[in-house]
DNA sequence: GCATATTAGCTTCCATGGAAGACAATATAT
DNA sequence: ATATATTGTCTTCCATGGAAGCTAATATGC
C-alpha cells in the first residue's frame, strides 16, 4: 500500500486559487498558478540574496551599481547615465546611490575631461576589493538555492525563461493588450 | 543552406554574464542565467500588470488588499493584520493601504466587538464593484502574457517553479548557507 | 556666430514600505 | 483581583525610488 501521507500541502499560490474558483468560478484563474508563483519565487530569492548584500554592508542597489562597474573592466570607470541604463533605475535614483557609495568611499566620482556636463564614477582600491569578495559570496549564495533543483530542471528552467522573457520583451506585433 | 541570420541576439542577462566570464574567469555565474532572467522576467511581467490596476486607479498594493477582501467572500471583511499577512506586507503598511482605499470610498474600517483592538475591514459596494471589474481584467491580462507561451511549456513552467519554489520555502534541513 | 534644442547630472517633492515604538485592549499568572 | 505579558493597530521616522524640473554644457540650424 502506497503512503498517503503528506498530500502535498496547497502552497500560498493554490490556496488563492481556491479562493478565488469558490468567489468568481467565471473566472479562469489558471495563469495565476504559473505569474503567482514566479512573482513569490522571485521575492523569496531576493530576500535570501539580499542577506549576503547585507554581510558587505551594501543594500541591493548599491551591489548593482559596484557590479556594474566591476564587470567594466579596467579602470572600472561609467559615467552615471551608464550605470542608470544598466541597473533600470532613474538618473536621479542613480545620483542618490552614487552619494551613498561616495561617501562610503568605494567610488569616487569626477567631471569627464572631453564632456563638462558629464561625470566618471569610478571603484576605488577598497570598493574594488569588496565588490570581488561580495561578488564572489554572492553567486556561491546563488548556486546553493540553484542546486535545490536538478541539473536537467535547471536547464529546462533557464529555457523557458528565456523564451518567455524574449517574447514579452519583444511582442510580436499582432497582439493587442 | 540554412539561414544564418538573428543570430538570437544576446540578451541582457547573457550580456551580463559574457561581461563576467570575462572578468572574473574564475567564478562559475550559470546561476545568473536562470536568477537573472528570473527577476527580470517578473520586472516585466509587474509592469504589464501594473499598466492594468491603473486603469482602475489603483496601485499594485491596493489591487491586492481589495483582491483579498474580495476572496474571502460575503461579507468581504477581514482585520488588517490578516490583510498585511494574506498581501506579505507589515501592519504599519497595511494602515496606510487601508487609509488610501477608505478616503477613495473603496472599503470601511470599524472596530470589532468582541475585540476593542481590533478592527474590521470591509469592502463597500463600490469597492466590490470596482475590484470585480479589475480582477476580471487582470485575469485577461495574466492570459494575455501567459500565452505567450505554449500550452505544453506553461505547463512545465508551472511545475517547475512549484518545485523550487517548495524549497526554497521549505529548505531541507541539512542545507547551509 | 548666435539663438535654440538637446543632453547629463542633479535637486526637489512625492509615494510607498519597513522598523520600532506607542497605546489601548485583552489574556495570563499568581 | 491585580500585576504583567501579549496582541492588534496605529504612529513616527527613515530609506529608497520615480517624476518633473533645474542648471550647465554641448550640439545644431540658420
Amino acid at each position: 500500500m502506497v503512503s498517503m501521507d503528506d498530500p502535498q500541502p496547497l502552497d500560498r499560490v493554490a490556496r488563492i486559487q481556491a479562493d478565488w474558483r469558490r468567489e468568481r468560478p467565471d473566472i479562469d484563474i489558471a495563469p495565476q498558478g504559473v505569474i503567482g508563483r514566479l512573482h513569490r519565487l522571485a521575492d523569496q530569492l531576493t530576500e535570501e540574496l539580499c542577506l549576503v548584500y547585507g554581510r558587505y554592508g551594501l543594500s541591493e542597489g548599491e551591489f548593482d551599481v559596484l557590479c556594474a562597474l566591476r564587470r567594466a573592466g579596467e579602470p572600472y570607470e561609467r559615467a552615471p547615465g551608464e550605470l542608470a541604463a544598466h541597473t533600470m533605475v532613474t538618473t536621479g535614483a542613480m545620483t542618490k546611490r552614487i552619494d551613498r557609495l561616495e561617501r562610503a568611499g568605494l567610488v569616487t566620482r569626477r567631471r569627464s575631461d572631453d564632456d563638462q556636463r558629464g561625470r566618471i564614477v569610478a571603484l576605488t582600491r577598497p570598493g574594488r576589493e569588496l565588490i570581488d569578495r561580495a561578488f564572489t559570496d554572492h553567486m556561491r549564495n546563488e548556486r546553493r538555492l540553484l542546486d535545490l533543483l536538478t541539473p536537467a530542471e535547471t536547464q529546462a528552467l533557464e529555457g523557458l525563461l528565456t523564451t518567455w522573457l524574449s517574447r514579452v520583451e519583444n511582442p510580436r506585433p499582432s497582439d493587442s493588450k
